[in-house]
RNA sequence: GCGAGGGUGGCUGAGCGGCCAAAGGCGGCGGGCUUAAGACCCGCUCCCGAAGGGGUCCAGGGGUUCGAAUCCCCUCCCUCGCACCA
């Protein structure tokens, strides 16, 4: 796989290269050549079958990316996505788990048919073509993906699942016909889930376009039957972050509250939803959303409420004024005082929230207040601070503002003195209500009128209604596209018209396909056996195989994508699909963006976009996804930047000659060495210990930037040792194999480059990932070290030593840490020091230092004097590389006594002579 | 408005009760290696200091604690989500 040695390589550099600059070209042949080793690499991993995961595999680590919609493209953003479940995967299968990773094709959508339009091919082509060319663009990243169990929801195959699935929903009784006022984008000339909508201005979640409204007949999943599962059980999903666990609560919308009827007469009973039933004494009018029913009712009669009720359900979201309405000159009966009070129709009442109906209280709800005062209804105050409350009751004037929080009721008869969280309670037995949870959740509606998705399997006979089409008949297949304005399943005749499955009469096929996010709301389950025939997947297995333990993914879809993956997971379990599996996804990962050089978010205006491709081609796919993993942990963003790709460049061409340096016996080896060289030895050994150990921990916790860092760090370690002295051959191909190992997961195709010229057997990808242990006192002695270093500097600075020759540290004696050793427990540490009878020898000095440390407050953990020594003779090497001076460590007994005595646990004494 | 997450040195960003003047990276400065360049290596990069010392510091203010960047309260600012939600 590696081409020429690198020491042939040097000399024809050399001998062309002469006194003129080495060119970019001339650098690049001393080190590996991406263009021939990643392709190389990949087609082994390939051969090997390394990512393959058998059926029969127990409870696999199941590592997941949301898999991409078919744009045809690769962005940066799925660049970084993938690198992060690949490293992941890589990183565990070298643990010796087995591992899950599969990819697979989010295909179906508008933009394939509006691609069809464009270059006049139709969307299955289309999407083909760009599922072959994104499939190839994943390969070139090096990624590992199970391609057995490659899915692509456009596929008959699978979408009959989807259509299975409706089938299976719909004898739940979790479908649903409902005619309703839908979103409905323009451009995209179809209706729109809720979840579709973005934003205050209500755009289209695929196309920006503003949505419209548009009253129609639909095909209805009933989330909300699950609405209360999906709300609670967020509290249990540990692994996932919480803004996307609350984007979640805010959307199910929970709300507790109470309902209770009012009485209008000659209208019968309405009923409210309200939070504050505890206000319900103050409540000095009575409200309808126009579309109420009864609101519809009274304006047959009046002709002012029908004139209303009309301009509101023409006017556009924000036209009408907050406080705008109109009196009906009918009244409602307050239950709790028995009086009458005034019915409006208001646009600010929404039909959809609560009952559509409520009694305003004024006195405490800023919408009633501001409507009240713009028609001069009548405000009072029924609840007042309680007395421990930051505010005095005087200090509130219901007739300015609202006071919208709990307190105790006032003017409320017989039940003043209670508090607003009583009252409540009381209330709803008072007054013959009942306690209530509404939620935001709407039913998902699920009808797209578009060519390119999943057709709905349902008949419409003039005599049946609509029949599910029988099992045996699916998958129903997409007709032929054809280019028309509407829906060109409408303009399939043959394939719309069919015979009733029931009765047999003429009748006509459903046009309308699903909503896409069916098809990735159970795709992960799919994975598990793709090539299933008899049923979407393999219940037992899936059943062993689920939860995925990792997904990763954008947090564009914290709501819509994984609420409906949720719902489905839960139904697919109440229907004995699954087995005890009520959450598809364990742990959740949103990737933060990549943005542009420039800082701001990459998009073609701003022409701030790099291209995947490119940055494969000109250094690499390694390169690239070292990166990206280095730039910044998982979920955070982090503007590209052209340095931090030419350093992640040179650091891996960089360990590449390191390696081929050492086997090509440039790195000057002895076996055995000096006392001296095997101090030194120990300490990169040690140092090499604490490296595994701590990138294993970062690994882990998904901070690879931060174990990056530390393999950083070793290998930095290893090229000084190697400059300083002559290496210990094993300590230093063990630094060097553990370096390789620990970047396997984020650069593999190096990484095997380098194992191989190493002369490893067998594969970097299925290698046995490195165990160690932080060794003992580690952290200690790191500190030491350090500090000791910087004094030394601090000290040479500050004196202005020129040249310093000779530099001897001189460890604390034993006494003294002993002093510090009964410091650290005592509650006053002079008496206990000077208690101790073996400390009592040292009289005055250790009441001394005993006097410090007790000044000091806090006193810290040591190493004992012995391994103070022994750290600090590991260490020398690095002060007397620093330095150039000679270094000489010494113990407590055999420095003179004026340097001992300056010395303490943690920081010996240090003369530094010129 | 409600909710979530934040505000750390020139920038980026870790730390989230003592070992914190605060990791790493970038940028800047100085030095080494080299014919030279790159790469690599070694320092410095808040202020004062002729032996490891002292001062100020983690948005602002207040508090808890022997001790706070870290915990609590208030204020200001940023980012994101939801929002005429009864």
């Amino acid at each position: 796989m590696a081409s020429i040695p690198r020491r042939e390589r040097y000399s024809s550099v050399a001998l062309s290269g002469g006194a003129k600059m080495a060119t970019e070209s001339d650098q690049r042949d001393r080190g590996f050549d991406h263009t021939e080793i990643e392709p190389a690499w990949q087609e082994a991993w390939a051969e090997a079958d390394v990512f393959r995961i058998p059926d029969d595999a127990e409870d696999p680590a199941y590592v997941l990316a949301m898999f991409p919609y078919t744009s045809g493209n690769l962005h940066m953003g799925h660049v970084r996505n993938y690198t992060i479940t690949d490293a992941f995967a890589r990183f565990e299968r070298m643990r010796g788990e087995e591992v899950l990773h599969p990819m697979g094709w989010d295909s179906f959508g508008l933009p394939a048919e509006n691609a069809a339009e464009e270059r006049d091919t139709n969307p299955r082509d289309w999407t083909l073509s760009c599922i072959d060319s994104m499939r190839e663009q994943l390969t070139r990243m090096g990624f590992g993906y199970d391609w057995e169990r490659e899915v692509a929801t456009c596929d008959p195959d699978y979408y009959r699942w989807n259509q299975w699935l409706f089938e299976r929903f719909h004898e739940e009784g979790l479908v649903e016909r409902q005619g309703a006022e839908l979103n409905w984008c323009p451009s995209c000339e179809t209706v729109l889930a809720d979840e579709q909508v973005e934003g205050e201005d209500e755009l289209c979640w695929r196309c920006d376009t503003p949505i419209e409204t548009r009253e129609m007949d639909q095909w209805f999943l009933s989330i909300t039957d699950y609405a209360e599962e999906l709300y609670e059980a967020l509290d249990d999903l540990e692994g996932w972050p919480n803004n996307v666990r609350e984007m979640q609560r805010n959307w199910i919308g929970k709300q507790e509250g109470a309902s209770v009827a009012f009485e209008i007469p000659g209208y019968g009973e309405v009923d409210i939803f309200t939070t504050r039933l505890d206000t319900i004494y103050g409540a000095t009018y009575f409200s309808l959303a126009p579309g109420h029913p009864v609101a519809q009712e009274i304006a047959e009669k009046n002709d002012e409420v029908a004139e209303y009720v009309e301009m509101a359900a023409a006017a556009d979201e924000d036209e009408l004024d907050v406080t705008s309405g109109v009196f009906t000159g009918e009244y409602a009966i307050n239950p709790a005082t028995g009086e009458e009070i005034p019915v409006y129709v208001a646009d600010y009442v929404l039909t959809d929230i609560g009952t559509g109906a409520l009694y305003a209280v004024p006195a405490h709800d800023d919408r009633d207040h501001e409507f009240a005062t713009a028609h001069d209804i009548p405000i009072q105050q029924v609840v007042e601070p309680t007395e421990d409350a930051d505010i005095d009751p005087e200090e509130i004037d219901i007739q300015e503002a609202a006071y919208t929080e709990d307190g105790v009721l006032v003017n409320s008869g017989e039940f003043d003195g209670l508090t607003s969280e009583e009252a409540r309670e009381r209330f709803v037995e008072e007054f013959d209500g009942e306690h209530r949870t509404e939620y935001n959740l709407r039913d998902w509606g699920i009808s797209r009128q578009r060519y390119w998705g999943t057709p709905i399997p349902m008949v419409w006979c003039d005599d049946c209604g609509a029949v599910p089409v029988p099992e045996e008949d699916l998958p129903v297949e997409l007709p032929e596209f054809v280019h028309t304005t509407g829906n060109p399943l409408d303009a399939a005749e043959d394939w719309k018209h069919v015979s009733c499955p029931e009765c047999g009469a003429d009748a006509v096929r459903e046009t309308d396909t699903m909503d896409t996010f069916i098809g990735s709301s159970w795709y992960f389950l799919r994975y598990v056996s793709p090539g299933l025939e008899d049923a979407p997947f393999d219940s037992e297995r899936a059943s062993d195989w689920m939860p995925v333990d990792q997904y990763v993914g954008g947090i564009e879809h914290a709501v819509m994508h994984l609420l409906y993956a949720r719902f489905f997971t839960k139904v697919l379990d109440d229907v004995d699909l699954l087995d005890g599996i009520r959450e598809p996804f364990e742990n959740l990962t949103n990737q933060g963006m990549v943005l542009g050089e420039d800082g701001n978010k990459m998009s073609k205006s701003r022409g701030n976009g790099v291209s995947p491709q490119r940055i494969i081609d000109e250094y690499g796919a390694d390169t690239a996804r070292l990166f990206i993993m280095e730039a910044a942990q998982p979920e955070k963003e982090f503007a590209w930047s052209g340095e931090g790709v030419r350093s992640a460049h040179d650091f891996l061409q960089n360990l590449y000659t390191l390696a081929v340096e050492y086997e090509t016996g440039e790195v000057t080896t002895a076996d055995g060495g000096s006392d001296d060289d095997a101090a030194i030895a120990e300490y990169v050994a040690r140092e090499i210990e604490a490296t595994v150990a701590s990138a294993t921990a970062e690994y882990e916790d998904f901070r690879f930037n931060h174990a990056l860092q530390a393999v950083r760090e070793l290998v930095s370690l290893l090229r000084r040792y190697r400059e300083v002295t002559v290496v210990d051959p094993e300590t230093f191909e063990d630094g060097l194999v553990t370096a390789t190992k620990l970047l396997a997961p984020v650069a593999p195709h190096v990484g095997e480059e380098i194992w191989d010229e190493l002369g490893n057997d067998g594969l970097l990808v299925e290698a046995v990932w490195p165990v160690a242990e932080t060794p003992e006192g580690h952290i200690l002695e790191r500190r030491l070290i350090e500090d000791t270093r910087e004094d030394v500097r601090d000290i040479i600075e500050t004196v202005g030593i020129e040249d310093p020759a000779e530099i001897t540290l001189a460890v604390a004696s034993a006494w003294k840490h002993q002093v510090a050793d009964v410091a650290r427990d005592a509650e006053n540490v002079v008496p206990a020091v000077m208690q101790n009878e073996e400390l009592q020898r040292y009289g005055e000095e250790a009441a001394d230092y005993a006097k410090e440390l007790a000044g000091r407050g806090h006193v810290e953990e040591f190493l004992s004097p012995d391994r103070e020594q022994a750290a600090l003779d590991r260490a020398a090497w690095l002060i007397e590389r620093e330095f150039d001076a000679d270094v000489t460590v010494l113990a407590a007994e055999d420095a003179p006594d004026d340097l001992a005595s300056k010395a303490e646990p943690g920081r010996p004494a240090i003369d530094i002579a010129e």
